[in-house]
DNA sequence: TCTGGGGTCCTAGGACCC
DNA sequence: TCTGGGGTCCTAGGACCC
């Protein structure tokens, strides 16, 4: 029996490509977009990475190249990059089987049962039709491992005589690619592991799979050692195809400035406690444990304050003021008048799904229960029929909310009416 | 002046139990 | 002076990813 080929489907430059569908003279020009608060550079067209601005560049730090090659600056529009993963998805759970969504701007598939021949076909019709029907351009690696199908995928985008699609398995000399490829461009490989892999020896993916496999486990742990048998060819990370529920959810934002003030990270932490509290609810799930961070400049020098302080809910709720109550109290425990903050955030974990939820023996009853997911219920409605913020907890405070920075923000083309492009007749 | 945010998995070590 | 041993569960922290 032939081995099962997995493809790693992957878009190309993906918040860049969704910018330049609505807005095609940006294309041939070099793009780039920014994260939150426009602070770092978090994806680039090939114009800009040939510039040599590279990823998680701070954007102040390569001002000078963008204002040299009139670069083309977008804040981040999570609205619409999510609403066009969601049409590229659509799609390709049509096209294929087997599909594991990985990111937003990528998904692993099983690969039909084809010959070589038709392998290539096969990606060339999915790179067509979700360019079709999305405009977003995609590349194809089919390999028989996930590992070696992102290194397939890189190739397709890289070398243009592969027309984004690259099939692995058909070429003879693997070993001649993993030869050329540095350890560090490794999926699963990050910097901490190329420091160590160093001291042995190991620089290319051929060292990382020639390694001796007891060795990898013993000194670099389970992770490495699967990662160099999938560039064997031996499949080890399998492919979930069942979306799981989320297994923690987390709200954090840096600040503009540096913040002392109590009074301020209350009102963060209780605006990021009802924001994790909403995506909590929208899972199904409640939480028993709230943690609560907060981080002094890290780029500023001296001394780093970093606490992470975890408590549990008990019982487990999903309820925006229960959380709120317990984050405030962490929060009120790690603080530091002292210390000056850039970033604050909280995360919910222990999750149960709603349906399983127990009373405890003492305190809140089913009733008490219910009556809190009604009132949350509500304010979850209110909320989505007239926009984030309408109905809101007196902890979330009402004054300036400091909104995100985003000065460079593209239209919410496919969301909101006011925003659709007009198409008009010549 | 200006440096993101949201996830997952693995492991070591402590707490606890018998 | 001498102070068990093994199992499980939980959590914090590390590493990695997009």
């Amino acid at each position: 029996m032939p081995q099962k080929m997995i493809a790693l489907i992957d878009a190309n430059n993906f918040y860049v490509s969704c910018e330049r569908v609505f807005n095609p003279s940006l294309r041939k020009k070099p793009v780039l977009i920014l994260s939150n608060n426009d602070g770092i550079v978090i994806s680039r067209s090939n114009e800009v990475k040939n510039l040599g601005i590279t990823m998680g560049m701070p954007f102040f730090k390569a001002q000078h190249i963008i204002q040299k090659n009139n670069v083309e600056v977008f804040s981040s529009n999570y609205e619409l990059y999510g609403d066009m993963s969601h049409r590229m998805i659509d799609t390709l759970s049509d096209m294929t089987e087997g599909v594991e969504i990985y990111s937003i701007d990528e998904l692993f598939s099983v690969v039909p049962s084809f010959s070589a021949a038709e392998r290539i076909l096969w990606g060339n019709d999915i790179q067509n039709t979700v360019f079709k029907n999305t405009g977003i351009p995609v590349s194809v690696g089919i390999a028989p491992t996930k590992t070696l199908a992102k290194i397939a995928c890189e190739i397709g985008k890289k070398n243009s005589d592969t027309h984004g699609v690259f099939d692995i398995s058909h070429v003879s000399d693997i070993d001649g690619i993993l030869k050329s490829i540095p350890v560090s461009d490794v999926w699963g490989v990050g910097q901490r592991s190329v420091d160590k892999l160093r001291l042995y020896g190991i620089f290319t993916a051929l060292d990382l799979k020639n390694a001796d496999s007891h060795v990898l486990r013993e000194r670099y742990g389970v992770i490495l050692q699967r990662t160099a048998m999938e560039l064997s060819g031996v499949s080890c990370i399998a492919l979930e195809e069942v979306s799981h529920h989320k297994k923690s959810i987390v709200c954090s934002r840096s600040f503009s400035k540096n913040i002392q003030k109590f009074s301020f990270l209350r009102e963060k932490v209780s605006i990021f406690a009802a924001r994790a509290a909403e995506k909590l609810r929208a899972e199904g799930s409640t939480a028993s444990l709230v943690s609560v961070f907060l981080q002094t400049n890290r780029y500023s020098g001296g001394q780093q304050y970093a606490p992470f302080l975890s408590e549990p809910l008990v019982p487990s709720s999903s309820s925006s003021s229960d959380i709120i109550l317990v984050a405030l109290q962490i929060l009120k425990k790690i603080y530091l008048s002292h210390c000056t903050y850039k970033k604050a955030g909280i995360m919910l974990s222990g999750f149960c799904p709603n349906t399983q939820w127990q009373p405890p023996l003492f305190g809140v009853t089913e009733k008490e229960k219910k009556k809190k997911d009604v009132f949350m219920k509500t304010v979850d409605s209110i909320n989505n029929i007239f926009g984030k913020g309408s109905a809101s907890f007196f902890a979330e405070g009402t004054g300036s909310k400091q909104e995100t920075i985003r000065k460079y923000c593209s239209p919410l083309y496919t969301t909101h009416w006011q925003d659709i492009p007009i198409v008009k007749a010549q």
